[in-house]
DNA sequence: TTATTTATACCGACTAGTCTGTAAGTTTCT
DNA sequence: AGAAACTTACAGACTAGTCGGTATAAATAA
């Protein structure tokens, strides 16, 4: 037996573990790293899943994909199930993370609130007009088409998702309407849920068209939306065309 | 083991299924009448499929919801894919039937365009006010989500019903637009879409947060946004309430 | 230095059960 | 009698998951 550390489960693996893997002892021999399987199968598993659906994403086709096989699966991911919360928390996290860093470059270039809400939303249009190839998906969407499958604990994960995110922009669209009374009565928690509907359904839309430009358009109807509501003075009428990103600010 | 005809178990009488039963006693006991299964079968296969996603809605767990037997089910579908073209082309016919009669309704109800989408997404808004039960969900998007698993015939149904939406809401804002000119410049197309996409993701929110209150909601937003953006005059400023169909909602 | 131990990472055949679809027979109405 | 509307039983493919075994590399011992 060892005797430090004691461990009981957990003896510290050698080779692989992620922290910082950047450490290279003179030669990047590329250690037999787990992770890279790992990122491997469940980029295949995300592909397949927003083709077919979880069900239909076999674990034989997963690692068909993934190039490995069925042993590797099963050491990685203890069960199917196991593999879905992985990917939904995966999601989660890259969504969250990213939504941070558009609100913080937001805030960073305005000090009006209402300001970096279009900016915001600019962003994520911005964004998506790139966006090409395979028309994308969701993966909560999928999920939720496919609910009953799923363990609490993974439809947990997208509901916080969701509700994170609705409390993110409603903050920002509380703050905005306590400067500039909106024209028309509306409920904050909804105008900020239609963000993330119109977000869904322009996947939904992106998907049967086979062309992306939908999640920009929608993108831009929302910040439309904010502005017409919002907005102290509005944008020229009619025909005259406004320019990106910048929008009248009048001073109070 | 084999038992003959006194099963007593799961005899599940053939043509029974009492839906309504209008059909009692006499003489006018429909003459096994193929069309009940057939309905019972699609019945069961959409409530499951909303559940579960269609790979998930075995044939199995659909003849056991609809209490018949699987001999019955491939009877009147020669195969799963088949009874997903049925149920996908049964949505279709009931959705454009649904809105030619709301587009009726809201013709009869005004004789300006914008007035009358602003009345059709009304009389929608009212309509899903009232569900309640099991989260409603949206055939064509849980198909979306499992597209590779279907034939060309089934999709093509759902990206032509999405097109025909689009088309008629489309022609009905250009009609408005050419008498109030919008107050930002729009892509017709994708404002006739955003409807769509509003629909779609509310379904979507619905199910996440198991309330299907977020259909109404949307629907009430899309008007709002039109109304902004076209109406000749605007509803009065901040604060002033505006009248009927809604009651004007306390944020958060 | 070299040999041994140990843990990770992976392989692929195998199992028990589920899947769609078929075949052949039974019941019920015309 | 004949057709429509079923039923039970079964076939073969596919499913998630298991299990014994192997390759590699680091830690340790010689």
């Amino acid at each position: 037996m060892r005797r430090s550390s004691h461990s009981l489960v957990k003896p510290t693996s050698p080779y692989n573990n992620p922290p910082t893997t950047s450490q290279t002892h003179g030669k990047a021999c590329l250690p037999r790293d787990g992770t890279i399987t790992r990122k491997a199968i469940m980029d295949a598993a995300q592909g397949l899943i927003l083709e077919t659906g979880f069900s239909a994403a076999s674990v034989d086709a997963v690692i068909a994909r993934a190039g490995i096989t069925k042993g590797a699966f099963f050491y990685h991911f203890k069960s199917k199930a196991e593999l879905a919360l992985a990917l939904v928390q995966r999601d989660a996290e890259a969504d969250t993370a990213h939504l941070q860093s558009v609100l913080d470059r937001a805030e960073a270039l305005s000090r009006d609130p209402l300001q970096q809400l279009l900016i915001c939303i600019g962003l994520y249009e911005e964004e998506t007009a790139k966006l090409t190839a395979p028309y994308p998906g969701c993966l909560y969407a999928s999920f939720i088409y496919e609910s009953q499958l799923f363990d609490d604990a993974t439809m947990q994960v997208v509901r916080e998702v969701f509700s994170h995110w609705t409390a993110r922009i409603g903050a920002k669209l509380e703050a905005a309407m306590a400067m500039y009374p909106p024209r028309l009565p509306v409920n904050v928690t909804t105008l900020a849920e239609m963000s993330l509907a119109l977000a869904e359904g322009a996947f939904i839309l992106s998907k049967v068209q086979r062309d992306p430009a939908a999640l920009a358009a929608q993108w831009r109807h929302y910040r439309n939306y904010l502005e017409l509501l919002l907005a102290p003075q509005l944008p020229s009428v009619a025909g005259v065309k406004r320019d990106k990103l910048d929008a009248p600010v009048a001073a109070k």
